[in-house]
DNA sequence: GGCCTTGTTATGCAAGTGTATAAATAGCCT
DNA sequence: AGGCTATTTATACACTTGCATAACAAGGCC
Protein backbone atom coordinates (compact mmCIF):
# COMPACT_ATOMS: atom_id res chain seq x y z
CA UNK A 1 0.00 0.00 0.00
CA UNK A 2 2.34 3.20 -1.18
CA UNK A 3 1.30 5.85 1.03
CA UNK A 4 2.17 9.11 2.89
CA UNK A 5 4.48 6.68 5.28
CA UNK A 6 6.04 4.85 2.13
CA UNK A 7 9.78 6.24 2.48
CA UNK A 8 10.09 5.80 -0.92
CA UNK A 9 10.47 8.33 -3.57
CA UNK A 10 6.96 7.52 -6.47
CA UNK A 11 10.00 9.43 -9.35
CA UNK A 12 12.76 7.26 -8.16
CA UNK A 13 15.62 7.84 -10.37
CA UNK A 14 16.90 5.05 -11.90
CA UNK A 15 19.77 3.11 -10.57
CA UNK A 16 22.48 2.17 -12.29
CA UNK A 17 26.23 0.51 -11.88
CA UNK A 18 29.08 2.33 -13.31
CA UNK A 19 30.87 -0.35 -16.03
CA UNK A 20 34.38 -0.63 -17.26
CA UNK A 21 34.69 1.67 -20.49
CA UNK A 22 35.29 -1.91 -23.08
CA UNK A 23 32.45 -3.45 -21.38
CA UNK A 24 30.13 -1.12 -22.05
CA UNK A 25 31.15 -0.59 -25.81
CA UNK A 26 31.18 -4.31 -25.94
CA UNK A 27 27.54 -4.27 -24.74
CA UNK A 28 26.39 -1.75 -26.47
CA UNK A 29 27.58 -3.10 -29.99
CA UNK A 30 26.03 -6.31 -29.02
CA UNK A 31 22.83 -4.31 -28.04
CA UNK A 32 23.19 -2.48 -32.07
CA UNK A 33 23.51 -5.85 -33.52
CA UNK A 34 20.51 -7.50 -31.94
CA UNK A 35 18.25 -4.67 -32.70
CA UNK A 36 19.13 -4.11 -36.43
CA UNK A 37 18.87 -8.01 -36.68
CA UNK A 38 15.64 -7.68 -35.37
CA UNK A 39 14.09 -4.62 -36.37
CA UNK A 40 16.24 -3.30 -39.38
CA UNK A 41 18.72 -0.33 -39.68
CA UNK A 42 14.83 1.67 -39.61
CA UNK A 43 13.82 0.14 -36.52
CA UNK A 44 16.83 0.24 -34.66
CA UNK A 45 16.52 3.19 -32.76
CA UNK A 46 19.17 4.91 -30.66
CA UNK A 47 16.12 3.90 -27.65
CA UNK A 48 15.84 0.80 -28.89
CA UNK A 49 19.72 -0.19 -28.74
CA UNK A 50 19.48 1.24 -25.27
CA UNK A 51 16.39 -0.45 -24.09
CA UNK A 52 18.02 -3.76 -24.91
CA UNK A 53 21.37 -2.44 -23.43
CA UNK A 54 19.67 -1.74 -20.24
CA UNK A 55 20.68 1.72 -20.34
CA UNK A 56 19.40 5.14 -20.98
CA UNK A 57 19.64 6.43 -24.69
CA UNK A 58 21.93 9.17 -23.56
CA UNK A 59 25.01 7.38 -22.44
CA UNK A 60 25.37 6.34 -26.22
CA UNK A 61 26.65 9.71 -26.84
CA UNK A 62 28.94 9.16 -24.19
CA UNK A 63 30.59 6.45 -26.25
CA UNK A 64 30.15 7.20 -29.57
CA UNK A 65 29.84 10.12 -31.52
CA UNK A 66 26.49 9.69 -33.58
CA UNK A 67 24.60 6.77 -34.54
CA UNK A 68 26.11 6.79 -37.27
CA UNK A 69 29.75 5.47 -36.01
CA UNK A 70 28.08 3.16 -33.54
CA UNK A 71 26.54 1.27 -36.35
CA UNK A 72 30.12 1.61 -38.49
CA UNK A 73 31.76 0.08 -35.08
CA UNK A 74 28.93 -2.52 -34.58
CA UNK A 75 29.38 -3.85 -38.36
CA UNK A 76 33.48 -4.12 -37.81
CA UNK A 77 32.89 -6.31 -35.39
CA UNK A 78 30.32 -8.24 -37.03
CA UNK A 79 32.81 -8.69 -39.67
CA UNK A 80 35.76 -9.29 -37.77
CA UNK A 81 33.89 -11.94 -36.01
CA UNK A 82 32.83 -13.73 -39.09
CA UNK A 83 36.29 -14.00 -40.59
CA UNK A 84 37.63 -15.11 -37.73
CA UNK A 85 35.53 -18.10 -37.33
CA UNK A 86 35.89 -19.08 -40.87
CA UNK A 87 39.43 -18.68 -40.17
CA UNK A 88 39.55 -20.86 -37.43
CA UNK A 89 38.72 -24.24 -39.15
CA UNK A 90 41.77 -24.37 -41.07
CA UNK A 91 43.75 -24.40 -37.61
CA UNK A 92 44.55 -28.04 -37.65
CA UNK A 93 47.59 -30.05 -36.92
CA UNK A 94 48.74 -32.77 -38.57
CA UNK A 95 45.90 -33.07 -41.10
CA UNK A 96 46.42 -33.41 -45.12
CA UNK A 97 45.79 -30.14 -47.12
CA UNK A 98 43.04 -31.99 -48.79
CA UNK A 99 41.29 -32.70 -45.30
CA UNK A 100 41.85 -28.80 -43.98
CA UNK A 101 40.27 -27.85 -47.10
CA UNK A 102 37.08 -29.99 -46.39
CA UNK A 103 37.63 -29.01 -43.04
CA UNK A 104 36.69 -25.69 -44.20
CA UNK A 105 34.08 -25.63 -46.41
CA UNK A 106 32.13 -28.14 -43.63
CA UNK A 107 32.80 -25.40 -40.85
CA UNK A 108 31.42 -22.45 -43.03
CA UNK A 109 28.33 -24.56 -44.31
CA UNK A 110 27.30 -25.33 -40.52
CA UNK A 111 26.11 -23.55 -37.63
CA UNK A 112 27.11 -21.24 -35.70
CA UNK A 113 28.26 -20.07 -39.56
CA UNK A 114 25.18 -20.69 -40.93
CA UNK A 115 22.69 -18.64 -38.85
CA UNK A 116 19.89 -16.34 -40.08
CA UNK A 117 20.54 -13.75 -37.66
CA UNK A 118 24.15 -13.64 -39.08
CA UNK A 119 22.89 -13.74 -42.77
CA UNK A 120 20.32 -10.74 -41.86
CA UNK A 121 22.58 -8.51 -40.49
CA UNK A 122 25.06 -9.06 -44.12
CA UNK A 123 22.67 -8.23 -45.76
CA UNK A 124 21.55 -5.16 -44.15
CA UNK A 125 24.75 -3.72 -43.93
CA UNK A 126 25.86 -4.82 -46.91
CA UNK A 127 23.03 -3.01 -48.36
CA UNK A 128 23.55 0.00 -47.44
CA UNK A 129 27.35 -0.71 -48.44
CA UNK A 130 27.18 0.98 -51.73
CA UNK A 131 26.12 4.30 -50.26
CA UNK A 132 28.39 4.14 -47.45
CA UNK A 133 32.07 3.81 -47.96
CA UNK A 134 33.11 3.14 -44.93
CA UNK A 135 31.10 -0.02 -44.53
CA UNK A 136 32.08 -0.71 -48.18
CA UNK A 137 35.45 -0.76 -46.77
CA UNK A 138 34.88 -2.84 -44.01
CA UNK A 139 33.12 -5.48 -45.89
CA UNK A 140 35.82 -5.50 -48.48
CA UNK A 141 38.65 -6.10 -45.78
CA UNK A 142 37.19 -9.39 -44.74
CA UNK A 143 36.11 -10.46 -48.28
CA UNK A 144 39.83 -10.04 -48.99
CA UNK A 145 40.63 -11.83 -46.45
CA UNK A 146 38.50 -14.83 -46.68
CA UNK A 147 39.61 -14.80 -50.43
CA UNK A 148 43.28 -14.89 -49.24
CA UNK A 149 42.82 -17.09 -46.70
CA UNK A 150 41.14 -19.63 -49.70
CA UNK A 151 43.81 -19.16 -52.40
CA UNK A 152 46.76 -20.05 -49.87
CA UNK A 153 44.40 -23.93 -48.87
CA UNK A 154 44.22 -24.27 -52.58
CA UNK A 155 47.42 -23.89 -52.89
CA UNK A 156 49.13 -26.24 -50.80
CA UNK A 157 46.00 -28.46 -51.90
CA UNK A 158 47.29 -28.83 -55.25
CA UNK A 159 51.07 -28.62 -54.58
CA UNK A 160 50.72 -32.05 -52.57
CA UNK A 161 48.74 -32.87 -56.01
CA UNK A 162 52.25 -32.29 -57.59
CA UNK A 163 50.62 -29.71 -59.67
CA UNK A 164 52.00 -26.42 -60.20
CA UNK A 165 49.02 -23.68 -60.93
CA UNK A 166 50.19 -20.18 -62.19
CA UNK A 167 49.17 -17.03 -60.69
CA UNK A 168 46.23 -16.80 -62.68
CA UNK A 169 44.56 -20.07 -62.07
CA UNK A 170 45.35 -20.03 -58.35
CA UNK A 171 42.95 -16.83 -58.02
CA UNK A 172 40.41 -18.45 -60.64
CA UNK A 173 40.23 -21.20 -58.19
CA UNK A 174 40.32 -19.00 -55.00
CA UNK A 175 37.07 -16.72 -56.72
CA UNK A 176 35.27 -20.08 -57.56
CA UNK A 177 36.07 -21.47 -54.49
CA UNK A 178 34.50 -18.61 -52.40
CA UNK A 179 31.53 -18.41 -54.68
CA UNK A 180 30.87 -21.85 -53.81
CA UNK A 181 31.19 -21.24 -50.55
CA UNK A 182 28.68 -18.35 -50.12
CA UNK A 183 26.09 -19.52 -52.07
CA UNK A 184 25.64 -22.28 -50.24
CA UNK A 185 26.29 -20.39 -47.28
CA UNK A 186 23.55 -17.42 -47.62
CA UNK A 187 20.87 -20.73 -49.25
CA UNK A 188 21.42 -22.49 -45.90
CA UNK A 189 21.37 -19.80 -43.82
CA UNK A 190 17.70 -18.16 -45.87
CA UNK A 191 16.33 -22.13 -46.15
CA UNK A 192 18.50 -24.15 -43.93
CA UNK A 193 15.19 -26.36 -42.80
CA UNK A 194 15.22 -27.09 -46.63
CA UNK A 195 18.59 -29.42 -46.22
CA UNK A 196 19.24 -32.52 -44.19
CA UNK A 197 21.81 -31.91 -41.90
CA UNK A 198 25.65 -31.63 -43.13
CA UNK A 199 23.87 -32.04 -46.58
CA UNK A 200 25.33 -28.42 -47.69
CA UNK A 201 28.85 -29.32 -46.71
CA UNK A 202 28.47 -32.44 -48.60
CA UNK A 203 27.40 -30.77 -51.49
CA UNK A 204 30.22 -28.34 -50.99
CA UNK A 205 33.12 -30.81 -50.68
CA UNK A 206 32.02 -32.23 -53.82
CA UNK A 207 31.86 -29.27 -56.00
CA UNK A 208 34.64 -27.46 -54.43
CA UNK A 209 36.97 -30.84 -54.95
CA UNK A 210 35.24 -30.99 -58.73
CA UNK A 211 36.55 -27.57 -59.17
CA UNK A 212 39.71 -28.29 -58.38
CA UNK A 213 40.06 -31.54 -60.32
CA UNK A 214 40.51 -33.77 -57.28
CA UNK A 215 39.73 -37.50 -58.08
CA UNK A 216 36.48 -38.81 -56.29
CA UNK A 217 37.42 -40.01 -52.66
CA UNK A 218 36.04 -43.53 -53.39
CA UNK A 219 33.06 -44.67 -54.99
CA UNK A 220 32.41 -43.59 -57.91
CA UNK A 221 28.72 -43.29 -59.11
CA UNK A 222 28.06 -41.19 -62.03
CA UNK B 1 9.13 41.94 -61.85
CA UNK B 2 6.46 40.60 -60.07
CA UNK B 3 4.64 43.58 -58.65
CA UNK B 4 0.59 44.30 -58.24
CA UNK B 5 0.28 44.25 -62.09
CA UNK B 6 1.51 40.34 -61.98
CA UNK B 7 -1.99 38.12 -62.38
CA UNK B 8 -0.54 35.34 -61.47
CA UNK B 9 -1.33 34.22 -57.74
CA UNK B 10 1.76 34.03 -55.58
CA UNK B 11 1.09 31.35 -53.84
CA UNK B 12 0.11 29.25 -57.01
CA UNK B 13 -0.89 25.71 -56.56
CA UNK B 14 0.77 22.74 -58.17
CA UNK B 15 0.32 22.02 -61.55
CA UNK B 16 -0.99 18.45 -62.21
CA UNK B 17 -1.53 15.93 -64.43
CA UNK B 18 -3.82 12.88 -63.77
CA UNK B 19 -2.08 9.62 -65.15
CA UNK B 20 -3.86 6.34 -65.40
CA UNK B 21 -3.68 4.02 -62.45
CA UNK B 22 -1.27 1.49 -63.95
CA UNK B 23 1.24 4.09 -65.25
CA UNK B 24 1.15 5.89 -61.77
CA UNK B 25 1.47 2.71 -59.36
CA UNK B 26 4.33 1.91 -61.68
CA UNK B 27 6.00 5.18 -61.13
CA UNK B 28 5.52 4.99 -57.66
CA UNK B 29 7.15 1.38 -57.54
CA UNK B 30 9.48 2.59 -59.43
CA UNK B 31 10.45 5.93 -57.34
CA UNK B 32 10.34 3.59 -54.22
CA UNK B 33 12.99 1.64 -55.64
CA UNK B 34 15.00 4.34 -56.46
CA UNK B 35 15.19 5.60 -52.87
CA UNK B 36 15.78 2.09 -51.59
CA UNK B 37 19.12 1.66 -53.35
CA UNK B 38 20.12 4.97 -52.33
CA UNK B 39 19.30 5.79 -49.19
CA UNK B 40 18.03 2.12 -47.79
CA UNK B 41 14.58 1.31 -45.79
CA UNK B 42 15.16 4.39 -43.64
CA UNK B 43 16.48 6.69 -45.75
CA UNK B 44 13.31 5.56 -48.20
CA UNK B 45 10.44 8.08 -46.45
CA UNK B 46 7.35 8.68 -48.31
CA UNK B 47 8.38 12.13 -48.77
CA UNK B 48 11.55 11.40 -50.77
CA UNK B 49 9.65 8.73 -52.58
CA UNK B 50 7.29 10.87 -53.81
CA UNK B 51 9.60 13.61 -54.86
CA UNK B 52 11.68 11.33 -56.74
CA UNK B 53 7.85 10.47 -59.14
CA UNK B 54 7.30 14.06 -58.83
CA UNK B 55 4.13 13.67 -57.31
CA UNK B 56 3.37 14.91 -53.46
CA UNK B 57 3.23 12.55 -50.64
CA UNK B 58 -0.31 12.17 -49.70
CA UNK B 59 -1.02 10.92 -53.44
CA UNK B 60 0.59 7.65 -52.55
CA UNK B 61 -1.71 6.74 -50.13
CA UNK B 62 -4.56 6.78 -52.98
CA UNK B 63 -2.85 4.10 -54.42
CA UNK B 64 -1.36 2.09 -51.73
CA UNK B 65 -2.83 1.41 -48.21
CA UNK B 66 0.58 2.07 -46.43
CA UNK B 67 4.24 2.76 -47.10
CA UNK B 68 4.87 -1.35 -45.72
CA UNK B 69 2.19 -2.60 -49.01
CA UNK B 70 4.18 0.11 -51.08
CA UNK B 71 7.60 -1.39 -49.82
CA UNK B 72 6.14 -4.52 -50.48
CA UNK B 73 4.59 -4.56 -53.79
CA UNK B 74 8.19 -2.93 -55.04
CA UNK B 75 10.54 -5.88 -53.85
CA UNK B 76 8.15 -8.18 -55.48
CA UNK B 77 8.05 -6.48 -58.60
CA UNK B 78 12.01 -6.64 -58.45
CA UNK B 79 11.90 -10.26 -57.81
CA UNK B 80 9.87 -10.92 -60.27
CA UNK B 81 11.96 -8.46 -62.98
CA UNK B 82 15.52 -10.90 -61.81
CA UNK B 83 14.10 -14.07 -62.23
CA UNK B 84 12.30 -13.11 -65.32
CA UNK B 85 15.20 -11.89 -67.01
CA UNK B 86 17.61 -14.50 -65.64
CA UNK B 87 15.19 -16.83 -67.26
CA UNK B 88 15.17 -15.15 -70.68
CA UNK B 89 18.57 -16.17 -71.43
CA UNK B 90 17.15 -19.57 -71.96
CA UNK B 91 14.89 -19.53 -74.54
CA UNK B 92 17.30 -20.18 -77.63
CA UNK B 93 15.91 -22.20 -80.10
CA UNK B 94 18.27 -24.99 -81.85
CA UNK B 95 21.41 -25.17 -79.58
CA UNK B 96 22.28 -27.72 -77.70
CA UNK B 97 21.72 -28.12 -74.12
CA UNK B 98 25.40 -27.55 -72.73
CA UNK B 99 25.28 -24.00 -74.85
CA UNK B 100 22.01 -22.58 -73.10
CA UNK B 101 23.60 -23.72 -69.89
CA UNK B 102 26.49 -21.91 -70.80
CA UNK B 103 24.44 -18.97 -72.21
CA UNK B 104 22.34 -18.81 -68.75
CA UNK B 105 25.35 -18.74 -67.04
CA UNK B 106 26.98 -15.99 -68.75
CA UNK B 107 23.79 -14.29 -68.97
CA UNK B 108 23.41 -14.21 -65.11
CA UNK B 109 27.27 -13.06 -65.04
CA UNK B 110 27.14 -10.06 -66.84
CA UNK B 111 25.56 -6.77 -67.07
CA UNK B 112 22.48 -6.01 -67.02
CA UNK B 113 21.84 -8.61 -63.64
CA UNK B 114 25.24 -8.18 -62.48
CA UNK B 115 24.21 -4.40 -61.05
CA UNK B 116 25.18 -2.47 -58.06
CA UNK B 117 22.08 -1.21 -57.39
CA UNK B 118 20.32 -4.36 -57.93
CA UNK B 119 22.21 -5.27 -55.33
CA UNK B 120 21.88 -3.07 -53.03
CA UNK B 121 17.85 -3.64 -53.32
CA UNK B 122 18.39 -7.44 -53.08
CA UNK B 123 20.39 -7.26 -50.29
CA UNK B 124 18.39 -4.37 -48.02
CA UNK B 125 15.08 -6.30 -48.64
CA UNK B 126 16.61 -9.73 -48.20
CA UNK B 127 18.26 -8.55 -44.51
CA UNK B 128 14.09 -7.71 -43.45
CA UNK B 129 13.06 -10.96 -45.28
CA UNK B 130 13.77 -12.68 -41.80
CA UNK B 131 11.77 -10.69 -40.02
CA UNK B 132 8.40 -10.02 -42.63
CA UNK B 133 7.01 -13.39 -43.63
CA UNK B 134 5.38 -11.37 -46.70
CA UNK B 135 9.12 -10.35 -47.78
CA UNK B 136 10.22 -14.19 -47.21
CA UNK B 137 7.23 -15.66 -49.52
CA UNK B 138 8.45 -12.89 -52.25
CA UNK B 139 11.93 -14.45 -51.75
CA UNK B 140 11.21 -17.99 -51.76
CA UNK B 141 9.46 -18.04 -54.84
CA UNK B 142 11.53 -16.27 -56.76
CA UNK B 143 14.56 -18.36 -55.52
CA UNK B 144 12.71 -21.82 -55.77
CA UNK B 145 11.80 -20.28 -59.75
CA UNK B 146 15.16 -19.95 -60.56
CA UNK B 147 16.38 -23.37 -59.16
CA UNK B 148 13.79 -25.20 -60.91
CA UNK B 149 15.01 -23.75 -64.12
CA UNK B 150 18.54 -24.52 -63.32
CA UNK B 151 17.35 -27.96 -62.52
CA UNK B 152 16.01 -28.25 -65.62
CA UNK B 153 18.48 -27.39 -68.50
CA UNK B 154 20.94 -29.67 -65.97
CA UNK B 155 18.62 -32.22 -66.83
CA UNK B 156 18.31 -31.46 -70.58
CA UNK B 157 22.64 -31.42 -70.14
CA UNK B 158 23.01 -35.15 -68.63
CA UNK B 159 20.74 -36.38 -70.54
CA UNK B 160 22.52 -35.30 -74.14
CA UNK B 161 25.34 -37.20 -72.36
CA UNK B 162 23.58 -40.18 -72.09
CA UNK B 163 23.73 -39.83 -68.48
CA UNK B 164 20.40 -40.97 -65.64
CA UNK B 165 20.54 -38.95 -62.94
CA UNK B 166 18.46 -39.56 -60.00
CA UNK B 167 16.21 -37.44 -58.45
CA UNK B 168 18.48 -36.75 -55.21
CA UNK B 169 21.16 -36.33 -57.80
CA UNK B 170 20.05 -33.66 -60.08
CA UNK B 171 18.69 -31.77 -56.80
CA UNK B 172 22.32 -31.29 -55.68
CA UNK B 173 23.62 -30.57 -59.15
CA UNK B 174 20.89 -27.46 -58.92
CA UNK B 175 21.79 -26.85 -55.21
CA UNK B 176 25.27 -26.55 -56.18
CA UNK B 177 24.67 -24.43 -59.68
CA UNK B 178 22.79 -22.05 -58.11
CA UNK B 179 25.54 -21.40 -55.45
CA UNK B 180 28.18 -20.69 -58.21
CA UNK B 181 25.92 -18.52 -59.93
CA UNK B 182 24.51 -16.74 -56.70
CA UNK B 183 28.10 -16.31 -55.47
CA UNK B 184 29.90 -14.90 -58.66
CA UNK B 185 26.82 -13.12 -59.07
CA UNK B 186 27.63 -11.23 -55.47
CA UNK B 187 31.22 -11.11 -56.25
CA UNK B 188 30.90 -8.67 -59.26
CA UNK B 189 28.34 -6.77 -57.85
CA UNK B 190 29.87 -5.95 -54.93
CA UNK B 191 33.56 -5.73 -56.81
CA UNK B 192 32.78 -5.44 -60.58
CA UNK B 193 36.10 -3.58 -61.26
CA UNK B 194 38.14 -6.23 -59.62
CA UNK B 195 37.76 -8.79 -62.86
CA UNK B 196 38.10 -8.25 -66.16
CA UNK B 197 35.25 -8.23 -68.24
CA UNK B 198 34.01 -11.80 -68.92
CA UNK B 199 36.36 -12.88 -66.84
CA UNK B 200 33.46 -13.94 -64.25
CA UNK B 201 31.54 -15.60 -67.02
CA UNK B 202 34.65 -17.80 -67.94
CA UNK B 203 34.83 -18.77 -64.30
CA UNK B 204 31.51 -19.94 -63.89
CA UNK B 205 31.23 -21.94 -67.40
CA UNK B 206 34.14 -23.76 -66.39
CA UNK B 207 33.20 -24.48 -62.25
CA UNK B 208 29.59 -25.31 -63.75
CA UNK B 209 30.74 -27.52 -65.66
CA UNK B 210 33.49 -29.42 -63.46
CA UNK B 211 30.93 -29.77 -61.38
CA UNK B 212 28.84 -31.46 -63.78
CA UNK B 213 31.60 -33.72 -64.53
CA UNK B 214 31.56 -32.58 -68.24
CA UNK B 215 34.88 -33.10 -70.28
CA UNK B 216 36.58 -29.81 -70.86
CA UNK B 217 35.77 -27.85 -74.18
CA UNK B 218 38.92 -28.06 -76.04
CA UNK B 219 42.01 -27.17 -74.75
CA UNK B 220 43.49 -29.31 -71.63
CA UNK B 221 46.12 -27.82 -69.64
CA UNK B 222 46.06 -28.65 -66.06
C1' DG C 1 33.57 9.51 6.31
C1' DG C 2 33.37 13.22 2.94
C1' DC C 3 34.68 14.85 -1.55
C1' DC C 4 35.42 14.76 -6.65
C1' DT C 5 35.42 12.85 -10.89
C1' DT C 6 32.76 11.19 -14.51
C1' DG C 7 29.63 7.61 -15.92
C1' DT C 8 24.76 7.78 -16.07
C1' DT C 9 20.01 9.44 -16.01
C1' DA C 10 16.46 12.75 -17.05
C1' DT C 11 14.48 16.28 -19.73
C1' DG C 12 13.93 19.21 -23.64
C1' DC C 13 13.91 20.40 -28.50
C1' DA C 14 13.70 20.96 -33.46
C1' DA C 15 13.30 18.24 -37.44
C1' DG C 16 11.16 14.62 -39.75
C1' DT C 17 7.91 10.59 -39.87
C1' DG C 18 3.44 8.18 -41.43
C1' DT C 19 -1.23 8.99 -41.60
C1' DA C 20 -5.79 11.41 -41.78
C1' DT C 21 -8.70 14.81 -43.85
C1' DA C 22 -10.21 18.78 -46.38
C1' DA C 23 -9.78 21.62 -50.39
C1' DA C 24 -8.97 22.13 -55.39
C1' DT C 25 -8.72 21.11 -60.17
C1' DA C 26 -8.02 18.12 -64.45
C1' DG C 27 -10.31 15.91 -67.75
C1' DC C 28 -14.23 13.09 -69.34
C1' DC C 29 -19.24 13.01 -70.41
C1' DT C 30 -23.26 14.94 -72.21
C1' DA D 1 -19.76 24.89 -72.52
C1' DG D 2 -20.60 23.36 -68.05
C1' DG D 3 -20.99 20.08 -64.47
C1' DC D 4 -19.20 15.61 -61.97
C1' DT D 5 -16.06 12.79 -60.19
C1' DA D 6 -12.04 11.04 -58.73
C1' DT D 7 -7.13 12.16 -58.89
C1' DT D 8 -4.16 15.20 -56.86
C1' DT D 9 -2.55 18.83 -53.75
C1' DA D 10 -2.36 21.04 -49.34
C1' DT D 11 -2.53 21.20 -44.47
C1' DA D 12 -2.73 19.43 -39.90
C1' DC D 13 -1.56 16.19 -36.23
C1' DA D 14 0.36 13.01 -33.08
C1' DC D 15 4.36 10.70 -32.61
C1' DT D 16 9.23 9.33 -33.07
C1' DT D 17 13.80 10.39 -34.08
C1' DG D 18 18.77 11.92 -33.05
C1' DC D 19 21.01 15.12 -30.45
C1' DA D 20 22.10 18.64 -26.69
C1' DT D 21 22.32 19.81 -22.01
C1' DA D 22 21.52 19.85 -17.10
C1' DA D 23 20.91 17.24 -12.93
C1' DC D 24 22.41 13.40 -10.33
C1' DA D 25 24.88 9.65 -7.94
C1' DA D 26 28.43 5.60 -7.92
C1' DG D 27 32.56 4.52 -6.47
C1' DG D 28 37.56 5.51 -5.97
C1' DC D 29 40.71 8.52 -3.21
C1' DC D 30 42.45 11.04 0.65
Amino acid sequence: MPDAADPAPMNARRKFRREGEERRRQDLIEATLDSVAEHGLEGATLRTIALRADVTAGLIRHYFPGKEELLQEAYTALVGRMTEQAKAALVMEDASPRQRLAAFVTANLNAPIIDARVFSLWATFLGRASADPTLARAHREGYLGFRNEVEAVVAEVLAAEQRKPDASQLRHHAIAINAIIDGLWIEGCLAGEMFSPGELAAIGIKTVEAELGLAPEREENQ
